[in-house]
DNA sequence: TTAACAAGATACCGATTGGTATCTAAATGA
DNA sequence: TCATTTAGATACCAATCGGTATCTTGTTAA
C-alpha cells in the first residue's frame, strides 16, 4: 500500500503492452500479475474487472499514442510538413514503437468490431479522433493558403488512415519497413501535389 | 461415422467462421462443438490438436477468399477491369461477405504476428499470394499493352493492398461501407491514370 | 499514540479450458 | 455373415480462467 497512483500507471503500462500484443481477451489476469509483479488484489482494487482493465489500458494506450503524435506535428510549422510528420510517425512504428504490438486502434479495431460492443465503441472513438486530427491539418493547411482550397477533405484523410494502418498490418506481418515506407512515399506525393 | 469427409468440411467451414469472427485463441473448442452439433470426439479424430484445426481453418478461408476473387477477377478481360474487378470484390466484403468477420488476412495478421509463430507464417504465405495475384495483374496488363510499362508494379501492388486493407478495418469498425467505397475510387483513378 | 482506513497479498471459488481415454456403432472387406 | 476398422460420442482429467472474501500492513488523521 505504497504509492497507489503509480500502482495503477503500472497496471495501465503493463496490461496495455500485453493487450496490444496478445490481444485483450487473450491475456489473462495472472499474465499482468507476472509482468507487474503484483496480484490479483491490487488489480480488482483499482479496476474492480478486467473488461474495465482492458477499457482503461485502451484509453492509456490511445492517449500515449495521441501524445506522441502531437507532439511530432506540433514540432512542425506548414501543414505539409505536418503531414509529413504525421506519416514519419507512423514510420517510426517499425523502429521503435511508443507503444509495442503495432497501432492500438488497429488491434483493437480487429479484436472487438464484432464480439465486443465496449471495446468496439472506445475503438471507434479512436478511429474518429485521428480522422478528425487530419482533417483539422487540411483543413488549417488551407486557411493558411498552404494547400489547395478544393481538395475533398474527407476523401484525403480517409486515403491516408487507410493506408498507413493497411501498411502497419503489412510490414508487422513482414517485420521490416518496406511496406510502410512505400506508403509513406506515395502519401507525401500526394500532399505535395495539393501543396501551394 | 457416417460421411468423415462432409464432416470435416463442416468443421473447416464453422471453426474458419468463429476465428475469423471471434479470434482464433478467443474461440474454444465448445464454441465449435455447438456451431457444428459434433462433439470433441470428431474434431480430435479429424485434427488432433486445436492449433491444427486454427491452421487448416486458415487455409480454408483462404481458399474460399482466394477462389472467389479469381472468379471476378476471371470474368473482366483488361487489366484495368480485373483491377475494378478486385476493388469492388473488397467493396462486397461490406455488404455480402464471402466469408464472416472482414478479411482472413488482415484478421490472422493482427492477432498472429507477435505471439502465434505458426499462424503468422500461414498469414504471411496469404499476403504473399495476394501480392502476387495483384503484381501478375499489373505484369499481363503492362504485357498486353494495357498498361503504362514504365510503372513501379511493387510499389503500386503495395498501395491497392495496403489501402484495400486499411480500408476494411475502417469500415468493419463503423458498420458502414463508406470509406472502403472511398478508398476503391481512388484506387480506380489511380487505374485510371497508368491506363493506356 | 492509536484508531480508522485503504492498498494490496493470499487463499479460495465454480466454471471453463484444451486434451485424452474409453466406449459405441456404422461402414468395410473377406 | 462376421471380424475389423474407424468416425464420432461420452466421460473424464489437471490446469487455468475471472472473480470474491478475507487477511495483513502501510498510511493517514485525530
Amino acid at each position: 500500500m505504497r504509492q497507489p497512483e503509480i500502482t495503477k500507471e503500472l497496471l495501465l503500462q503493463k496490461a496495455g503492452q500485453l493487450f496490444n500484443t496478445k490481444g485483450y481477451k487473450a491475456t489473462s489476469i495472472s499474465e499482468i500479475t507476472d509482468a507487474t509483479g503484483l496480484t490479483k488484489g491490487a488489480i480488482y482494487k483499482h479496476f474492480g474487472s478486467k473488461k474495465k482493465l482492458e477499457e482503461e489500458a485502451l484509453m492509456h494506450l490511445a492517449d500515449t499514442m495521441f501524445n506522441h503524435m502531437r507532439q511530432a506535428i506540433r514540432e512542425q510549422r506548414t501543414a505539409g510538413d505536418k503531414l509529413r510528420a504525421l506519416f514519419t510517425y507512423f514510420e517510426m512504428y517499425m523502429v521503435k514503437p511508443p507503444v509495442k504490438g503495432g497501432c492500438p486502434i488497429l488491434n483493437v479495431a480487429i479484436e472487438a468490431d464484432d464480439a465486443h460492443p465496449g471495446l468496439r465503441k472506445k475503438a471507434l472513438g479512436m478511429l474518429q479522433l485521428l480522422k478528425q486530427a487530419v482533417e483539422t491539418l487540411l483543413e488549417n493547411g488551407i486557411r493558411h493558403g498552404q494547400l489547395q482550397p478544393a481538395i475533398d477533405k474527407t476523401y484525403y484523410t480517409t486515403i491516408i488512415i487507410a493506408s498507413l494502418e493497411g501498411a502497419i498490418m503489412m510490414s508487422k506481418l513482414n517485420r521490416n519497413d518496406s511496406d510502410i515506407k512505400m506508403i509513406t512515399k506515395h502519401l507525401s506525393g500526394l500532399v505535395q501535389a495539393i501543396e501551394l
